[in-house]
RNA sequence: GGCCCGGUAGUUCAGAUGGUUAGAAUGCCAGCCUGUCACGCUGGAGGUCGAGGGUUCGAGCCCCUUCCGGGUCGCCA
């Protein structure tokens, strides 16, 4: 690395080696530590590429060393001094430069720094506080490297993007407000009377119409907006690796994404990905592993029992079947769960939904189940043998309508596995879920939306259902899952009118509604529309996948808190009288619930 | 909006059945120490027990309200 500059610096602290015997050099940094011995001194300094051992000597300069003991944690020096080599018995294996130390001849105090709240190689601090002081949690190596694997992944993105022909294009942030999907972050407009901006949820729209305009490939790390609760894995604003492209179909952008993905896990990761990737319907997905983010790096796939327990003694499951529900089951392998654990596990599937939890434990001489008395010993055989189970299992047992019932499998199969220590954390497995419907009935509004988007492509095969069982229709909208992680998804979009107002139909928008919402968009698709398709990524969540992180805020550098909110800032605050005047604003005291 | 978990020295935590002056580790401050690397040794300072109310002779502990943080369901095209 080049660090030259005026204050004179010749090399970063992590990146002085054997190879600067004897040279001198001036480093600049943070003091990680101090071990004070009298009349000898070391201090660990530390900047973004690592921490380099520096020793003051009394036997050399006594008045450095006086200057080394006033110094604290986190003080910023500048040390000029001589790399020599340690003696073999005093080298330091943890360190990356510990075959060598810095014999200090002169020090400068850039700037003292007060005791900071939590030392900078502690790890155990809470989040709360790390996020007051973000700049200090940044200095850990930890976040630290987190926040540099994503800018390198971003980098390796855009290396590949433009090489490939994209071209990186901005859209904007203040924008139209779109009342399908998330909420939107509003944003007074101070020169239109009543009106708002909203922040993009997504450059969505844009995108299209940048094919309309013939920009061909297009791609952009988008920040993007959603007002909605937060989660482990989803912050209001993230950014998102936006991609679309023009003249292509479903497998073009599936084949272009997995060399994506390959080159950037072989640059950043040095790992050899194996491509194409497994591809696997919304059905299947759901049937086999009771997700559409299936997490493959264990097995302990999801049975279907129908055929099995149709019309048998057991009347939960005998329902289930007669009006059209499921009954799936899970073998989970030489579990040994106790009576309380099953009960635990049954908490899971409630809440998700499902009613209950039916269990069969095998036995050296039977099979020990409460539902065992209500089915014929057949039966019993017939779902042993459908499971595979043999001795020492537990299967777990579900039933109910079928993405009810297969969600909470499914969820119990993450918690099984987690129980079970089943998951290799070192494997990296992708998988596209194609074959989604293209809706799904929203019990609320009493409607068909859009599962993806309104403006997402059907399978040709599937048009005329959309008159006579909109929700069978598939939809041209693919996945991309990382270790049971949606970890992108994109879809073909619509590019002929007639085809959009039908679908505007199926989700109940009226001729007058669409134009009001969506009227700017129509308008451009009449005007020469290339057939289109793309894709986005959620960069903040892959990088956090990517370095093992347990949340998103991880992999971001500022992020907000569960409520929203900045610690670090303390946003979103109150603002002026003067300010919302200006704004036309009146804030009232919102009503108790 | 619902459910679950947490809040005690600067920090991370311990504080059984309510009971004297709320502890430990680490950090911080001072002294000693020439090969440390979690340096060591000696001494010291440091607490509105998240906030408010209640029960009680007595509350860190029990009850109510509230604030803050985490997880999750709903929600997130």
């Amino acid at each position: 690395m080049i660090v030259s500059n005026s204050y004179g610096r010749t090399n970063m602290c992590g990146e002085v080696t054997s190879a600067e015997k004897g040279k001198k050099v001036v480093l600049m940094g943070w003091v990680q530590r101090r071990r004070d011995l009298g009349s000898l001194i070391f201090l660990w300094l530390r900047d973004r590429t690592g921490i380099v051992q520096v020793v003051f000597d009394s036997a050399r300069d006594e008045k450095l060393l006086s200057v080394a003991s006033d110094i604290r944690s986190e003080y910023v020096i500048k040390v000029v001094g001589t790399v020599a080599a340690r003696d073999e018995k005093n080298i330091n294996t943890d360190l990356k430069t510990g075959e060598i130390e810095v014999i200090a001849e002169d020090i400068e105090i850039l700037n003292v720094s007060e005791t900071p709240p939590f030392g900078i190689e502690d790890d155990t601090v809470s989040e709360t506080l790390r996020l007051q002081y973000r700049y200090l949690d940044l200095r850990r190596e930890k976040v630290r490297s987190t926040i540099m694997k994503k800018a390198q992944v971003a980098s390796e993105m855009r290396k590949f993007l433009d090489s490939s022909g994209f071209i990186d294009i901005e859209t904007p942030i203040l924008t139209k407000s779109t009342p399908e999907g998330a909420r939107d972050y509003l944003v007074p407009s101070r020169i239109h009377d009543k009106a708002f901006y909203a922040l993009p949820q997504s450059p969505q729209l844009f995108k299209q119409m940048l094919m309309v305009a013939g920009f061909d490939k297009y791609y952009q790390l988008a920040r993007c907006f959603r007002d909605e609760d937060l989660r482990a894995d989803r912050q209001p604003e993230f950014t998102q690796v936006d991609i679309e492209m023009s003249f292509v179909d479903m497998d073009d952008i599936i084949d272009m994404n997995e060399k994506l993905m390959k080159h950037v896990f072989k640059t950043t990761m040095d790992m050899d990905i194996e491509i194409p990737f497994r591809r696997m319907t919304f059905k299947d997905a759901m049937e086999t592993y009771g997700s559409d983010k299936p997490d493959t790096r264990f097995d302990m796939t999801i049975s279907i029992l129908n055929d099995i327990v149709s019309g048998c003694g057991f009347k939960v499951f005998a329902d289930a079947c007669e009006s059209g529900g499921t009954v799936c089951a899970i073998n989970a392998k030489n579990a040994g769960f106790s009576r309380k654990e099953i009960d635990k596990l049954g908490d899971v599937a409630k809440l998700y939904g499902a009613k209950g939890l039916a269990w069969m434990v095998i036995d050296e001489n039977e099979v020990r189940s409460p539902i065992a008395k209500f089915l014929d010993e057949k039966v019993i055989n017939d779902i042993v043998a459908k499971t595979q189970a043999e001795v020492g299992d537990a299967i777990l047992i579900v039933a109910d309508e079928w993405e009810r019932a297969l969600n909470a499998m499914g969820q119990l199969r993450l918690e099984v596995a987690r129980k079970l220590n089943m998951i290799d954390e070192d494997k990296y497995n992708f998988l596209w879920v194609v074959d989604f419907p293209l809706l799904e009935y929203n019990e609320e509004q009493q409607r068909y939306t859009a599962k993806h988007h309104p403006f997402c492509s059907l399978m040709d095969e599937d048009i005329d259902l959309l008159d006579t069982a909109p929700e069978k229709v598939r939809a041209k909208a693919y996945d991309i899952v990382l270790n049971g992680n949606e970890i992108g998804g994109g879809s073909i979009r619509i590019h002929k009118a007639d085809v959009q107002e039908k679908v505007f139909g199926a989700l109940g928008f009226s001729k007058e509604q669409a134009n009001e919402q969506f009227g700017f968009l129509l308008k451009a698709f009449k005007y020469g529309t290339p057939p289109h398709g793309g894709i986005a990524y959620g960069l903040d969540r892959l990088v956090m996948i990517m370095t093992h992180s347990e949340s998103i805020r991880d992999a971001i550098a500022f992020p907000k808190v569960k409520s929203a909110a900045c610690l670090l800032t303390d946003a979103p605050s109150l603002v002026s009288d003067a300010q919302l005047e200006e704004l036309g604003i009146a804030v009232v005291e919102k009503e108790a619930e």
